[in-house]
RNA sequence: GCCCGGAUGGUGAAACUGGUAGACACAAGGGACUUAAAAUCCCUCGGGGGAAACCCCGUGCGAGUUCGAUUCUCGCUCCGGGCACCA
């Protein structure tokens, strides 16, 4: 596959060229002039991986990228900035393998993504790059989480954690399956450790009132609704028989308490120990012991699969609503870290009680007819029945009507719940931002409570290290910098020990948008009036694998920040865009591995490998692992930036992945080529491109304004495949025609340029233009250019096309429909047969009901 | 199991609030130009029938609403993503 050699494109020429004349020129300095309109577009930032970009990671630069040229060209300050999301433990353990600093290895990365980004001719304003790992950044992330701790959103916490002995660290959960480390095998188990936690719990309500406003793709707003997961119930007392103990629970169903047979306490649950009989002691303690070495997601994967356990405690409670004793059973299905802890079990209404009913012979009690809760636990609607005061109430009034009898009698209160945990906000690591944190040392060289280190010693600097592993005794690395971690109270001279514990990798990205904004000043995280300028982030785009955590994390910064009137929003991101996943073809054997296209030929309908052997070809995600990668430099090598930008787009929809082709790209390419001979000719004596000082013909004219319009309309609605394909339309027209004004083409050019640049640039200087396209005006659509003067209509008879017409644009239904029945394939269909109904719908089509 | 997306030619895909299914591109085949090749330009390109005009079928499957359904409704199948004992 090879471009065109006669063609005067010369893409390598060109495309340097102009990316050093625009940075030259500064050409996307962000603009100050605030009496303009401001555009913030913003990209996902990425991880500087050690392997560089492939084809599918620049998808939604791209697409960004035209967005912000145009925004600019349509009289817009942009901002259109890239950063690094630079801490992270793959870059430890690279600095690990090769025996150098993460530094090192970040600085080295950052290089080559940039170096790979750059080639793209992607409009970034440089001189705002920032680095989550750089200190003049992170002084502002802990400075933000002095903030938090301050108003009480940061505290420290035994949690159980994931610690794999072997590699002597704590994993995140992510990182463990099955009780082992996916990546080595190593086993994990639970520890208690203290940890750093974040009180995102006290903004559930926020967060989630707050995505009603947003324009952001449904799906993502119902999964961040579903992880804050709101539930409104009741909190219940019952108390232990012959104890002053009770028990509180959290139900949604209040409603259905006359049928609750028995109580389960999580195997964690603080009660356990004291309502448990000497006769039950030793089997409930083997019980929680076993529970306590499943970590919960364990626990939680394999339910659905697993027939419920549980052992009873000895003792009842007694149930508010009718003072009947029913017994305390302690479970795993039930959750420490949900509610209360403890439950009441319904079993004739609620599936996971019926199965665990079923499993130990508990009692089922109907309270809700309408089912047979002897086969099923029934959850659907219906009156209810053996519930007392209760009985015939529906499930709305009943619960009404039981939360009213909770509070008058002291035995519970209606109360909201919500599935969002706090945030573990701690890591045992080295690469990550050092919490602003102190401990006085007490007298026996323990730590004593945690207090923030003054505004004025931002920030604590990471301390160089050379083993980047925690200590023998679990204390993360930090703690071999004895030097760093012993420090004093500059003005009491009290004997201080630094926090050891360094940031989550979400705490950097958690505000970086806001860090843009002002990224070289040291005197503030951001200008309070640049802040309110350019907030909130108009369009931001990135992959849907963030909709949960990155975007949940930074709205709850965010909406802190504003609650301490630090910013102006409280909303950081106004839209959100996910760019789909680009795939490509993949080669495997039946063992399982894969092969390079290079490494296999075809054969029949399918590939071998060398060995003959069959190999099964899959559409699969572009990653290294699988040998399907393609890198952009070969695409920028082989066939231009300006083509692989192209291309990009024109694959499919932005939100749909699309399968890569470099075919595509060659398609591209072929069109660019076409364009730079409208303008310039082949190459030839006898043709020198097709520009004329008269007008356009109308066909040409109406496909320009066609693509103007709906270019213009994709820059905001980022549908750019068809964009491009009506621009692809408007160069056929041209050439077909031969002659195309250099009006025209001046106006073509202009809402080409942002999504193939350099080529624009350069055919815009060869018309004789001295200023940079770059800040060119967006051209304007003619409506009337649009219009042609006849129309095609298409004739049905009984709904199946027969025949189309021409007629004049502005012909009257009467004529139109004279004209449809004068058809001579229509009128075939039409004799003998009496019209029962004319159907007209101007401008497209006529149908004839007939019979 | 639950929630959210999808399914259209050999391929990636178009089709605006129900109105000419397959724009545009890739691949394939044919032709022009050329000593030849590349490049370029032109033609064909959902399936079947037909010399042609045209006809029949066709948007995952099965029903329905409608003059008319890729589009709306109901019931399935398969694929992708998310959540997964959350009381």
């Amino acid at each position: 596959m090879s471009v065109s050699g006669m063609s005067g494109y010369d893409h390598k020429t060109i495309e340097p060229r102009w990316q050093d004349r625009w940075q030259q020129q500064d050409a996307y300095r962000v603009g100050i002039d605030k009496s303009k309109p401001k555009y913030y577009v913003l990209d996902m930032f990425p991880y500087p991986s050690g392997v560089g970009l492939h084809v599918g990671h620049p998808k939604g630069y791209v697409a960004t990228d035209i967005v912000a040229r145009a925004r600019r060209m349509m009289g817009h300050n942009v901002l259109r900035v890239m950063g690094w999301d630079s801490f992270g433990l793959p870059s430890e353990r690279q600095a690990e393998r090769e025996g150098t600093h993460p530094r090192d290895v970040t600085d080295r990365n950052v290089a080559t993504f940039k170096g790979q980004l750059q080639r793209l001719g992607l409009s970034y304003d440089w001189s705002r790059e920032i680095a989550t790992s750089d200190v003049g950044y992170y002084k502002w992330t802990q400075w933000i989480f002095l903030k938090l701790f301050e108003k009480g959103l940061a505290y420290e916490a035994d949690v159980p954690v994931n610690w794999c002995p072997a590699l002597g660290t704590v994993l995140a959960n992510e990182e463990v399956k099955d009780g082992v480390y996916i990546e080595t095998g190593d086993p994990v188990e639970r520890r208690s450790m203290r940890q750093w936690m974040l009180k995102i719990t006290d903004y559930a309500e926020s967060l989630l009132a707050g995505l009603d406003d947003l324009d952001w793709p449904e799906g993502v707003k119902e999964m961040q609704r579903h992880w804050i997961g709101r539930s409104e119930g009741a909190s219940v007392k019952f108390s232990v028989q012959d104890s002053t103990d009770s028990v509180e629970v959290f139900t949604t169903r209040p409603d259905t308490l006359f049928g609750g047979t028995y109580l389960v306490l999580a195997p964690e649950h603080p009660l356990v120990t004291s309502v448990t009989t000497a006769k039950q002691a030793d089997a409930v303690q083997a019980y929680c012991v076993e529970a306590a070495n499943r970590s919960d997601r364990d626990r939680q994967s394999d339910a659905p699969d697993h027939t419920k356990t549980g052992v009873f405690t000895g003792s009842y409670a007694i149930n508010p609503v009718n003072d009947e004793p029913i017994p305390i059973w302690v479970a795993d299905y039930v959750l420490m870290g949900y509610g209360t802890g403890a439950i009441f079990a319904c079993p004739a209404h609620d599936d996971r009680d019926f199965e665990f009913a079923r499993q130990f012979g508990l009692p089922i009690i109907e309270v809700v007819a309408g089912g047979n809760v002897d086969e099923a636990a029934y959850t659907g609607p219906g009156p209810h029945v053996n519930s007392g005061f209760l009985d015939g109430l529906d499930e709305a009034d009943a619960k009404r009507k039981i939360i009213d009898f909770l509070e008058a009698n002291d035995a519970g209160t209606g109360t909201v719940n919500y599935r969002l945990r706090d945030w573990l906000f701690s890591r045992q690591r080295y690469w990550g931002e050092p919490m602003p944190i102190v401990h006085p040392e007490l007298a026996d060289g323990s730590r004593g409570a945690p207090r923030a280190v003054t505004e004025s010693e931002l920030p604590v600097t990471l301390p160089d290290l050379t083993d980047y592993r925690p200590t023998e005794d679990g204390a993360p690395p930090l703690a071999r910098a004895a030097q760093w971690m012993h420090t004093i109270d500059p003005e009491t001279g009290e004997a201080l020990l630094r926090e050891t514990n360094t940031m989550p990798q979400w705490a950097g990205s958690c505000w970086y948008y806001l860090r843009f904004i002002s990224p070289n000043r040291d005197d503030v995280a951001w200008d309070p009036e640049d802040e309110a300028y350019w907030m909130p982030v108009d369009l931001y785009v990135g992959g849907a694998e963030h909709a949960t955590l990155h975007l949940l994390y930074s709205r709850f910064w965010q909406h802190v920040l504003h609650d301490l009137g630090l910013v102006s929003t409280r909303e950081p991101f106004q839209r959100l865009f996910n760019q789909g996943m680009v795939h490509a073809t993949s080669f495997k054997d039946e063992r399982g591995k894969y092969y390079y296209r290079e490494e296999v030929k075809e054969a029949g309908d399918g590939f071998v490998n060398d060995a003959g052997e069959p190999l099964v070809t899959r559409r699969e995600k572009m990653s290294k692992s699988r040998y399907n990668v393609v890198n952009p430099d070969d695409m920028c090598d082989q066939f231009g930036a300006d083509s692989l930008r192209l291309y990009e787009l024109f694959m499919s929809p932005l939100e749909d992945g699309g399968d890569w082709d470099n075919a595509g790209v060659l398609g591209m390419r072929r069109f660019l080529d076409r364009v730079w001979r409208l303008i310039m000719g082949d190459g030839t004596e006898r043709d020198s491109g097709a520009l004329t000082e008269a007008a356009s013909s109308a066909d040409v004219q109406r496909a320009l304004h066609n693509a103007i319009r709906n270019v213009t309309e994709a820059v905001d609605t980022l549908k750019f495949n068809t964009a491009i394909a009506d621009m692809i339309v408007f160069v056929n027209e041209a050439t077909k025609a031969k002659a195309v004004s250099r009006n025209d083409m001046n106006r073509f050019l202009r809402i080409l340029a942002p999504f193939a640049p350099h080529l624009a640039e350069e055919l815009w200087q060869a018309l004789g233009e001295t200023n940079s396209i770059v800040a060119a005006d967006w051209p304007e659509f003619d409506e009337a250019k649009l219009k042609s003067d006849t129309i095609t209509i298409a004739v049905q008879v009984m709904g199946k096309l027969r025949g189309k017409i021409e007629v004049d644009a502005d012909a009257d239904k009467d004529t139109v429909l004279a004209a449809a029945k004068a058809e001579e394939n229509v009128s075939r269909f039409l004799e003998g047969k009496t019209i029962r109904k004319e159907v007209f719908v101007p401008g497209r089509l006529v149908n004839f009901v007939a019979n």
